[in-house]
DNA sequence: ATTAGCTGCTAATACGTATCAGCACTTCTG
DNA sequence: CAGAAGTGCTGATACGTATTAGCAGCTAAT
């Protein structure tokens, strides 16, 4: 019951007659100086170590090491609370499958209910080699702290701004964004809105560039550059503009608009093209599979592992990576009816 | 780019014009020797700990206080690999929920791919202060290990036979499968039937125990201790031995059985009840909602959690915890048809 | 005027490991 | 037979922190 004292080196050494540097040597010598210590005693040491069944103590080999083969996974915002969890699960479902492959193990730092500060009294995060850092709302100034500083990291999403470059795997949204307006004007498309912020994070000013980038002046019947607006509102708008199709980047925004639309019995698509700006994760809502693109969460989350991984081992440069977004076909988006156009 | 060399206690000291000792005194020191540093000489150190953003580094903290607010989470079985993921994401969930509340953080140690050993060359485990142990398959000599030393754990689930008791949090199999039991007999079921093992792990152990020992010797048609057999055949059993109504363990098998039989035109619950002896994660199916009894996950984990806690911080004593399942309704447990009473 | 007690600090040490310099001894070389 | 080279090991030290013992200098009490 009473803490059996942890076994040492210096235990083992005098079990097995020698010094704690011989053990130590034994453990993890160089070839050079392994050469050096005759089989018959690395042999009595190994005994008594598998005798004894000790393992070194990682924590004081981190000390005189460095590294510990530990990854830290920072979030500002709580990661697991069930509520919704599920914008997490994917990327933590990535960084874990890297790490293992890796040899790493995960050091979670998670946010729930209080913001936590990368800097704060108690952090943590040093055990661990270097760190990912996961979440929509960064803090900049931390940010900043951190390209300044020497803790490796990588962050999952674009960053900007912070006073140096900051290493990323993200989404490339703004060509996929580009390619459903490409898409959308395939299927006759003339008159499109945009409804969403087009400023704020990088993500969405990535969705708004590639947006505009690809739709003409004329093309562009209105923009509500605003989330969460009751949704009859945005559909008086849309539809006065003579919208045929409209572009939303959120998801929940895309829903109250569909629903909205066909409590007035408008049919989507053929009275009303959307199109969602990113999968989200529970996409998987009754019946309606939006028209949009999907964002390769776990592939992100594992790229950007593989990355930090580099830049702890071998101080790898800062690298920036856009994974490509593949278009999701749904039904939600499709030619405007003649009647709509005739509506008009 | 080349790293800035840590900054140290010693840096600080030497900014504020003292000694290392102060700097850590100012940082952690008892009322009674923080009493002893006059103010002024304290927001000096504090100021040029604020202007340089110094942490101290939990390693060497760890080595010296021997904890680090740290619970390892380990996993025999790949805890995340998309997969089958959804049996660890409760667990885990409920452990950091838990984790965040007492101010600790999490170390994952999942064993992904190569079946993990906690005793391996490699163990960083120890660098937390205690761990909550995850999964079905245990090794019992790990475990056993585990319990002769002095190594903080919590197992999820109930576990046996580990040469001393194992602190677990569990979930209360047995009396919640006799209340189903009664719950069948409540509907007039005299002819029950049991699919699953009555042996091994010992949450299977404690739902037979549960089982048996309500269910009459006469009510007791026939029990089939395997698991996977095909449905076809193990649905010939149960009709042939008159059973109206069957408790299996494997929701597979319960979802394959209901199949088998709805496919013979047999109504359920009408013509069979079945229940299925715990709710599985993907339970959510479509259509079908089966008679069981809730596994209250997350409960058991954030328990689990909190137990770990007190071992580590108290060096509290064993406890064992089984924690109530809440019955479910469902609609596969129903009155036997009287043409089936008949029938027989 | 001595001592006892307080105040403000610091030196020294321990924690468990990795690593390097080097000691004592043997064997080989010229 | 002196010196070089090799062998088998150990002592000392560093890593960054917490903590204890204790040193000056000062004040208050006897």
């Amino acid at each position: 019951m009473a803490a059996v004292k942890r076994l040492t080196q210096r235990d083992i050494a005098q079990l097995a007659g020698v010094s704690q540097a011989t053990v130590s040597l034994v453990l993890n010598g160089t070839p050079l100086s392994r050469s050096r210590i005759p089989t018959e005693t690395r042999e009595r040491v190994e005994k008594v170590i598998r005798d004894t069944g000790y393992v070194a103590d990682p924590v004081a080999r981190k000390m005189v090491k460095g590294l510990n083969r530990i990854l830290g996974v920072f979030t500002y915002e709580p990661a697991f609370p069930s509520g919704q969890a599920d914008f997490f699960t994917p990327f933590l479902f990535g960084i874990e499958e890297a790490a293992q492959a890796l040899g790493y193990d995960l050091l979670l730092l998670t946010g729930a209910g209080q913001q936590r500060k990368i800097f704060g009294d108690n952090v943590r995060l040093r055990l661990a080699d270097g760190c990912v850092i996961l979440g929509r709302k960064f803090d900049n100034t931390e940010l900043a702290r951190l390209v300044a500083g020497d803790f490796p990291f990588v962050a999952v999403g674009r960053r900007d701004d912070a006073g140096g470059p900051v290493p990323y795997v993200g989404g490339d949204y703004a060509p996929a964004t580009a390619a459903l307006v490409e898409r959308a004007k395939s299927f006759g498309h003339r008159r499109i809105a945009y409804v969403g912020l087009n400023e704020g994070a990088e993500s969405t000013v990535d969705r708004w560039y590639g947006f505009s980038r690809s739709v003409g002046e004329a093309e562009l019947v209105t923009s509500i550059f605003e989330v969460g607006r009751p949704p009859n509102e945005t559909l008086d708008i849309l539809l006065s503009a003579g919208a045929t199709c409209v572009f939303v980047t959120e998801l929940a925004d895309a829903i109250a608009i569909e629903h909205a639309a066909r409590t007035r019995g408008l049919s989507i698509p053929d009275d009303l093209s959307i199109v969602v700006l990113g999968n989200h994760i529970r996409a998987e809502e009754p019946g309606r599979r939006f028209t949009s693109f999907a964002i390769p969460r776990e592939a992100m989350a594992r790229a950007a592992t593989e990355m930090l991984v580099r830049r702890v081992e071998h101080d790898a440069p800062v690298e920036q990576l856009l994974l490509h977004c593949e278009p999701l076909e749904g039904d939600t988006l499709g030619a405007p009816s003649s009647k709509t156009k005739k509506t008009k």
